[in-house]
DNA sequence: CCCGTGGACGCCCCA
DNA sequence: CGTCCACGGG
């Protein structure tokens, strides 16, 4: 039973909230500003349905912009309910269609296993797609294609409509391509993720029992972070609420950033003309940020002509002025801002509550090695990611093909991995046969006699499918993290890399027994855990889900402004505010300064104390030196509450830097391979060691860092 | 069939 | 400046 009453929970809202709450029949707008208490209204109206509406907790869909904000909405929904919570369906759009399709997929010819293809399996088909149909991959860049497709399918244009609507020779080709790669998609039973959206929408269209199941399955839905849904989701929504009509959404349309993966902010603009009798309600007390930060941000977003106009207020007073800084190029600017930040450290901030933000991940780089020198904690989000590395690309690999043989991609992958003497030649071969018998490659690699292959490498096809088939047999009743195992010991796979000896290799098998715990925490947590459910959660596990709450005195966050969504920290740097990197220049010809500006808004409206934005006037780019003009978004800044300088080198050189954490007394003598421990980087294994007493450590979570010996918290053991 | 190297090309953001 | 990929020698 329900812990929780209404006059509690009730108790903790302001007026506008309480009434979006308190609305839970019909068609629902919240425009909530930035800080304006968005997730409690979400997670305070779930409460509400749950604990005095009567509703059960599988009525109820709750969709999140990532894995991370669905879990820490279960969590604030269960400090209020209880267990109850897990029962509820929170999740983001790609995972709640994942989970409609594996039940509806036999509607649409697949099978319920499918497998999920990330960006990098979707290129490598369109590629071999390109390959196949003979064009010039110059002129058809297979990036360049994949991101037309997948505009499509956002669009919800599939290929034979695309094909009927060719108005070039690129079109043609495009929609040659697209036909092929659906068609080598379904062959694999595999899904792209935008299919995950298209074929949901089709099969509830096409199927009208399917669709009344679901619509009344889900008698509540809610939606975060509308300003970014797409028409696709757009289309999910209407047919899963056409008949009842509750469908709440929460969005700020200022703080729409993906158009470019084919958001459309008209959703959120017009929702009210395409749910009529919709109630709107707007939130627009802060609870983040000063006045002076506020005032900055609503200055600048007030450029942008296609907007609703909306003020936000707060009643946290002026506080510090929002700096604007000069300086002389890139690195001069990271070792301001490397300065500032330990500045900010000895006025008692901690690591963990200050973030950097950039448009692009490359600047990260100079800013991390002036960070590694001053010793200064941090973490990236969104740089090499851990499931794309190539070793747990091929474990997970081997795992989907042993869940899901057809799968051509994953299969063509492992084929020879490790070596086992079946190259590309063998491969091409097995893959024409396939084609002209009409077959999948699976099929084919047991007929590789009559593909024609050379003796060794018929055996080695031979040993490779009877390798799988055992492992297909043993997966049947044994638990995720024990396949995984298996699977690594038994295709040779681990014993390779061991064979290597190399540090290298040393740290790909830690990634591969860090991903062995995860197959374990999957078992734990998953109400009925399978392969390929596992499979699925994991291809849909995002970087931001990785930005984990450390310990310690913490780290500093670096984070592309996209990734900075939703978060917030007590100081920000935003850094690279010139004309070229922010705006983009690439934006700025196709004409998406507003959304940049919306970024921006974004972007500034993550500090709550301190927010300073940085440019160089020089910075250097492909290994050119270029001069940059500062952001026309800087010009929008108001006079009050901005201060704006510009430092030349001498007047802050030595500002902050090494005085502020003195050297250590006695530093530990490291050689390669040894094993060390950072006190909040945690254990680790000493992979380079330069002159300068630069060491550079593999850490267990995979990440590999630079740290000066002299600084850097580093022990031996 | 494997591995090394040099040249071309790229930097936007992502579930 | 880096990285990735294609090609050619071993």
């Amino acid at each position: 039973m329900p812990l929780t009453h209404p006059e509690t929970y009730l108790a903790d809202l302001n007026d506008a909230q309480r009434e979006a709450v308190l609305t839970t029949e019909g068609p629902l707008l919240v425009i909530a500003g930035a800080g304006s208490g968005k997730t409690r209204v979400l997670t305070h109206r779930v409460a509400h349905l749950l604990a005095a509406c009567g509703v059960e907790p599988s009525e109820v869909l709750a969709i999140t912009f990532t894995n991370k904000a669905a879990g820490e909405m279960r969590e604030r929904i269960e400090s209020m309910l209880g267990p109850v919570a897990r029962a509820i369906w929170i999740l983001t759009f790609h995972a709640a269609c994942g989970r409609i399709l594996r039940r509806e997929a036999p509607r649409l010819g697949y099978r319920s296993n499918f497998t999920i293809y990330d960006q990098a399996d979707q290129i490598r088909l369109v590629k071999q797609c390109l390959e196949e149909l003979e064009r010039d991959p110059k002129r058809f860049v297979p990036r360049g294609i994949h991101a037309q497709i997948s505009n499509a399918k956002n669009q919800l244009v599939g290929p034979e409509e695309y094909a009927a609507r060719v108005a070039s020779f690129y079109d043609q080709t495009v929609a040659d391509v697209y036909g092929l790669y659906q068609r080598r998609l379904f062959a694999s039973n595999a899904v792209d993720f935008d299919d995950l959206l298209m074929l949901t929408v089709d099969v509830l269209a096409r199927f009208p029992e399917a669709r009344e199941r679901w619509a009344k399955t889900f008698r509540y839905i809610l939606v975060d972070e509308y300003q970014d849904t797409n028409y696709a989701q757009y289309e999910l929504l209407k047919l899963l609420t056409g008949t009842h009509g509750n469908l709440m959404v929460v969005g700020d349309p200022d703080q729409s950033i993906y158009a470019f993966r084919g958001a459309d902010i008209r959703n959120i603009l017009e929702f009210e003309r395409d749910f009529p009798g919709t109630r709107s309600i707007a939130l627009e007390q802060n609870y983040r940020s000063t006045n002076h930060i506020l005032g900055a941000a609503n200055a600048v977003i007030a450029h942008n002509r296609e907007r609703k106009e909306k003020r936000l207020w707060s009643e946290l007073g002026a506080g510090e002025p929002v700096h604007v800084v000069e300086l002389e190029d890139e690195h001069a600017e990271a070792r301001f801002v490397a300065a500032e930040i330990a500045g900010l450290v000895e006025l008692g901030y901690s690591r963990r509550e200050i973030a950097v933000v950039y448009r692009t991940n490359a600047q990260s780089r100079v800013l991390e090695d002036v960070l590694v020198r001053q010793g200064i904690d941090y973490q990236v989000i969104g740089g090499p990611r851990f499931y794309e590395r190539a070793e747990i690309k091929d474990a997970l690999s081997y795992l989907q093909v042993i869940d899901n043989p057809y799968d051509a991609v994953s299969l063509l992958r492992i084929a020879n991995r490790p070596r086992r003497g079946l190259g590309d030649t063998s491969l091409a071969r097995l893959q024409s046969f396939a084609d002209g018998e009409g077959i999948s490659l699976w099929e084919a690699l047991g007929r590789a006699e009559e593909a024609g292959l050379a003796l060794a490498s018929l055996r080695a096809a031979q040993s490779f499918r009877s390798l799988l088939q055992s492992s297909m047999a043993g997966a049947l009743d044994m638990t995720v993290s024990e396949v995984v195992e298996r699977t690594l010991e038994r295709s040779g796979y681990l014993e390779a890399l061991e064979a290597e000896r190399t540090i290298e290799a040393r740290g790909r098998i830690e990634n591969l027994e860090e991903l062995v715990g995860v197959a374990r925490e999957y078992e734990d947590a998953a109400e009925e855990p399978s392969l390929s459910s596992f499979l699925q959660e994991v291809s849909l596990y995002s970087d931001q889900d990785a930005l984990r709450d450390d310990d310690g005195s913490g780290q500093v966050t670096l984070l592309t402004l996209h990734n900075a969504k939703g978060l917030e920290f007590r100081a920000v740097f935003m850094i690279g505010v010139e004309e070229g990197i922010f705006p983009h220049s690439r934006s700025v010809e196709e004409g998406g300064v507003e959304e940049e500006r919306r970024l921006c808004y974004v972007g500034m409206t993550r500090a709550k104390e301190r927010l300073t934005l940085t440019h160089a006037s020089r910075r250097s780019l492909y290994g050119r030196s270029d001069a940059n003009l500062p952001s026309r978004f800087l010009d929008e800044l108001p006079r009050e509450g901005v201060e704006r300088e510009r430092l030349a080198p001498a007047s802050w050189s030595g500002y902050g830097a090494r005085r502020e954490i003195a050297p250590r007394a006695e530093v530990p003598v490291l050689s390669t391979g040894d094993n060390v421990r950072h006190h909040t980087l945690g254990a680790g294994i000493v992979t380079r060691i330069e002159a300068d007493g630069v060491v550079t450590v593999r850490f267990e979570d995979g990440a590999e860092r630079r740290l000066m010996l002299e600084y850097a918290p580093l022990e031996r053991i």
